[in-house]
DNA sequence: TAATTGCGGACTATTTTAGTCCTGATTAAC
DNA sequence: GTTAATCAGGACTAAAATAGTCCGCAATTA
C-alpha cells in the first residue's frame, strides 16, 4: 500500500485544525474533540510533533498547542518525518545505511533516485495546502531537457484551486 | 519512513535480474542465488508477482520465470501493487473506502491529491529504468499554467543518463 | 495553592511483515 | 511411463511495527 501510518494522518489532521486558529493555543482534548479522535492518541501525536519542533506548547491554564512556524513553512515531509522518521522508500535509500547487497542488487542507485523524487514532491506541499478547505490542484509536472541533473525545490508545484 | 516493504524491494531486485536475461526462463533458486536472498523468500515474491500477472511461469525441467511483458511496460507502481496492494497514502485516499471522518477532517481531498501525485510518479518509472546499471536521472518537473486541472502520464519523466 | 495543561515514558494489544515449510500439480526429458 | 525439476498454494511461526491507553510528574496561571 505504501501507506502513511495512521498517526501521520492524524498528525496532519490535527495540525490542519491548529492552523485554522493560529492565534490562540488549543489544548489537546479540545483538538481531539474537534477532529473526532481519542484524546490520548491526539495527545501522543502532539507530543511527537512538539519533539520534532513543529508545534510549540504552553502549559497551564489557557495552555495548549500552537504552530511553531506558519503553515506555509511546514512541509508534508516534515509532518511525516516527525511521526515516522525520514522519508525513504527502501532500507538502502538513505545513504548512511549500508546495505551490503547494494553492490549486488544493481537497483539501489535507482531506488534512491525514486525515493528522492518522492521526498521532493512531499517537500513541495505544505500544511497550508492541506488545511485549505478548497481542494488543491497539484500541477502536472513537465520534463526538462535531458541533461538536467538536479532537482529544483519547485519540481512539483502546488497551487490553489483557481475558482 | 513511508517505506516499501522488504518484499517489494526484493521483488524489484528479482524482476530486474529476470529482465537482464529476458530470453530464457530462470528458476527461483537460481534467481535467489544471484541476488543473494533466501530461496523460500524469493519463491514467495515470485508467486506474488505471478498472481499479479507481472511474470509468466513455466513448470518442469528448464522451467522458471519470465517477464510477462517487456521491462518497459512494467511500472514501479505495478510492482508495489503486486506486493502490497494499490498505492495509496492514507486509508481514505482510495475512493472506494469510506472514511466516516472524511467530511470532518477537512484534509481528505488534499491527501487524495498528494497520493495521486505520488502514484503518477511511480507510474512514470519502469522496471527497465530500475534494471539499468547506469543510474537514472529523474527529471526535475516543472509547473504548468495555473489553470491546468489534470495530470499527464508524462508528469515525471524519467530518462537515461546521458553519459 | 489549586486547577489546568503539557511531558515523559511504560505498557499492552493488535496487526502487519517476514520468513519457512510442506504437500500437490505440471512439465520435460529420457 | 517414470523420474526429476519446477512451480502452486497455503498453513504456520516468529518477529517487529503500530496503535492506543494510562499514570505520575512538571510547569504555569490565577
Amino acid at each position: 500500500m505504501l501507506k502513511l501510518s495512521k498517526l501521520s494522518d492524524y498528525a496532519a489532521v490535527v495540525l490542519a485544525q491548529i492552523a485554522r486558529q493560529p492565534q490562540r493555543p488549543q489544548a489537546a482534548p479540545e483538538l481531539a474533540e474537534e477532529v473526532h479522535l481519542p484524546r490520548p492518541t491526539v495527545s501522543k501525536t502532539l507530543k511527537m510533533l512538539h519533539k520534532a519542533g513543529l508545534v510549540e506548547s504552553r502549559r497551564g491554564v489557557q495552555g495548549g498547542y500552537l504552530l511553531a512556524r506558519s503553515a506555509e513553512q511546514i512541509r508534508v515531509s516534515d509532518i511525516i518525518a516527525a511521526i515516522e522518521g525520514p522519508v525513504a522508500m527502501t532500507a538502502c535509500s538513505h545513504s548512511d545505511n549500508d546495505c551490503e547487497l547494494a553492490a549486488l542488487c544493481g537497483v539501489a542507485d535507482n531506488w534512491q533516485r525514486v525515493s528522492l523524487a518522492m521526498r521532493q514532491m512531499l517537500d513541495s506541499i505544505t500544511l497550508a495546502h492541506l488545511a485549505q478547505r478548497e481542494p488543491l490542484q497539484i500541477m502536472p509536472a513537465r520534463a526538462l531537457a535531458p541533461s538536467a541533473t538536479t532537482f529544483s525545490r519547485e519540481s512539483l508545484l502546488v497551487s490553489d484551486a483557481d475558482s
